[in-house]
This record gives C-alpha cells, sequence and structure tokens, in this order.
DNA sequence: TAACCTACCAAACACTTGTTAGGGAAGGAG
DNA sequence: CTCCTTCCCTAACAAGTGTTTGGTAGGTTA
C-alpha cells in the first residue's frame, strides 16, 4: 500500500541502467524486474507504470540540473565565466545522472510530443535560452568572436556536452572537472596551434 | 518473387525516416506501411524481415560513407587538411542520409553486440583510426596543440559532427560546407576573441 | 497470540508485436 | 484470349507486451 522511498530510488537507479543500455521501448518491464532481483508483476507495487518511471527518472534529474543551472545564472557572472561554470556543473551532472541524461539525449526528442513529457520542451527551451543568451552576451561584450553563427554555436556546444554521457564512465581517468577544463580549452581557443 | 530494386529503395527511405523519428524499437512495422500507404504484410514481398531492412538502410550508409573517407584519406593531405576534409565529407553526408545517420547515432551502440551487425563495430573502430591518427600526426608535426588530451579531443570532434543529424535540415538556411567551415573555424580557432 | 503492514510471488488478462500463407487485381507478353 | 509476373490485401499465427488480481511469507506492533 505505500512503499518505502529508499527502495523506490533503488528501483529506479536499476531501472535507469537499462533504459540507458537498451533504450526505452527495448526495455521490457520483465527485464526491470531481472536486474532488480524480482518478478515484473511486483514492480507494480512501487509503481503504477513503466512510463511513470521514466517520468520519475528524467524528472528527478531535470530538477536538479536547474537548481545548479539557476544558481549559475543567478550568480551574476560575465559571459566567458558564465559559460565556464555551465559547462562545468553540465559535467558534473553527466557525473551524477549518467544513466537520466543518456536517456535525455535518446528519447526526449519524441517524448516532447505526449503531454505528460511536455516538461522536456520546456526545459530546452529554457535551456536554449540560458546558453544562447550568453553567447550573444559575449559577442556584444566583444569577448566571442562576432563572425560565427551564435545559433549554430549553440547547437555545437550544446551537443558536444551532452553526448558525452555516452562515453563518460566515473571511474575513468578523468574528473568531471578535468574534462570540463579540457573541452573549454578547446572550444574557448582552439586546438590550432598558435604561430 | 522479384521485387525491383527502385521500390525497395523508396520503401527504405520512408522506413529509414520512420526510424529516425520513432527510434527502431519503437517503430512498427505496421507503422512503416502507413507511411508508405500500404499493410504490414505487403512489406514482406520487398523484405524478408524488420531487421534486414534496419541493414540495408545502414549498410548503404556505411559503404558510402567510407568510400569518400577512403578517397580524403588516400589522398596524402596534411593533418589540418585531412581534418578540414573528413568534417566537410561529414557534414555533407549528413545532407545526403540524415535519417541513417540519426538512425546509427541512436541505435549502433547496441546494435553493436548482435553479430549481424558486426559491421558497425568494425566500422567505428576504422573510424577512431583515422580521426586519432590525424589529430596525432598534427601534435607530432605542430600543427595541433599538444597539451590536450588527444583521445578527449577526438571524442568531442566525432560526436559534435554526428550528432548534427539531429538538427539539421536539408531546407534549411545554411549549406553543408557552410556548416562545415564554421565548425571547423570554431574548432581550430576556438570562440574567444583574440586580444 | 493476534492483528497488521511491507514487499514480493503466481498466474492470468487483453493487446500488440513481427511474420506467414493464400489469394487476387492489374497489366504486359505470347 | 490466356499465361505470367508484379505488387498488394486479407486473415490469421505464436510470442511477447504492460498491467491486474489475489495470495502469502516475514517482520513489527499491541
Amino acid at each position: 500500500m505505500s512503499p518505502s522511498p529508499e527502495r523506490r530510488e533503488e528501483l529506479l537507479a536499476t531501472a535507469a541502467e537499462v533504459f540507458a543500455a537498451q533504450g526505452y521501448n527495448a526495455t521490457t518491464v520483465r527485464k526491470i524486474a531481472d536486474a532488480a532481483g524480482m518478478l515484473a508483476g511486483s514492480l507494480y507495487y512501487h509503481f503504477d507504470s513503466k512510463e511513470s518511471m521514466l517520468d520519475e527518472i528524467l524528472a528527478t534529474f531535470l530538477d536538479d540540473l536547474w537548481a545548479r543551472y539557476d544558481a549559475v545564472l543567478a550568480a551574476g557572472l560575465g559571459p566567458r565565466e558564465t559559460i565556464e561554470a555551465l559547462v562545468t556543473e553540465s559535467f558534473r551532472e553527466i557525473d551524477r545522472h549518467r544513466a537520466a541524461v543518456a536517456i535525455y539525449q535518446n528519447e526526449s526528442k519524441h517524448l516532447g510530443t505526449q503531454p505528460r513529457f511536455g516538461y522536456l520542451a520546456g526545459s530546452q527551451q529554457k535551456f536554449e535560452k540560458a546558453w544562447l543568451g550568453t553567447l550573444e552576451r559575449g559577442v556584444a561584450a566583444k569577448v566571442f568572436r562576432a563572425d560565427l553563427d551564435v545559433r549554430l554555436t549553440y547547437r555545437f556546444v550544446r551537443d558536444t556536452v551532452w553526448v558525452a554521457a555516452s562515453w563518460y564512465r566515473p571511474e575513468g581517468q578523468h574528473s568531471p572537472e578535468e574534462i570540463a577544463r579540457q573541452y573549454l580549452s578547446m572550444v574557448l581557443e582552439g586546438i590550432a596551434l598558435r604561430a
């Protein structure tokens, strides 16, 4: 009748791993139950549907993400420092919610059409506003180059940051901060050697 | 008994669009048939399974891709010029096979485990060898910076190029060559304004 | 001991899935 | 006209899907 929140979180974590590895639609509730060491029907003691598991996984991730993004945006930093902080927080978030980020990458596009997942589209808009706005602010302040299409730059930067979730492993040799540092160095200064 | 190749190609094109939009597993053969204006069973006059449709879509794309990549790699260009040519060919390939690239992005990871799609893993290895090798050659030739982790750079460059398939539209305002030019300018020179 | 709650199992449900088999309409070839 | 090929439809199949219902073992509370 009233399951414990701790068990729910455990099950959501294993479900997220399976979703990320196999894709949401290819994941059957029986596979999730297998990974959790129980039978398919037993999941419905904790959750009322497969879809609500996905919902809770994504919503939890986005809540956490935006708490940190909002803190950065409210800090009143300059354009370059804002970008640096957003990138760093993004890689930290990949470290914390790797599975959720991978799911978001793979499924958000066609989930966004469903009313239940409308907040995904909302989040994406907020996301674009924050990043694109910062880039434009930087161009106006003569911190970033003006000869590049800002929207194109935004897409490149956004994509590169988030697809990292597909290869990032927590036990890897680079910390999220180190990855962010190298990524920022590449995007800001370029990989070509100066004469 | 013997369907015409032209009709096959038509059907594969519409199937690829649906696969790209909805994901392979979420796409039912009935949805493909709907999009093609026929019934589900009729598809089996042209193809012997849903999986073989996916197979043919991906194999056709990779064949085309490698024909062009190999031409670039055989041209004997310098590291920087090789990267420029590879990036440009990649965006052109996205223009030609947008749906196939999107499918490859979404599904190749967990398809690679199946024996039938083993060539996906093979292609990825060849891909890494070409790109990573060129980057390392550039570092040795003092054309690219030596203080960046080359493997990390490779992943960033690779991912950013290919995820473009998720937002690129042929009728958009930028040609593949223009997108490649801006992308190369960003990656090579950086977005920060020089003092 | 008795009542109760948590967390799971066992077995089934209605439905959707990829796939197959047989048939038939349209049109060109003889 | 007849035969044959191409292309699709109708109708069903077995397996797998998400979900529901009723039951039960084990611990906690009274």
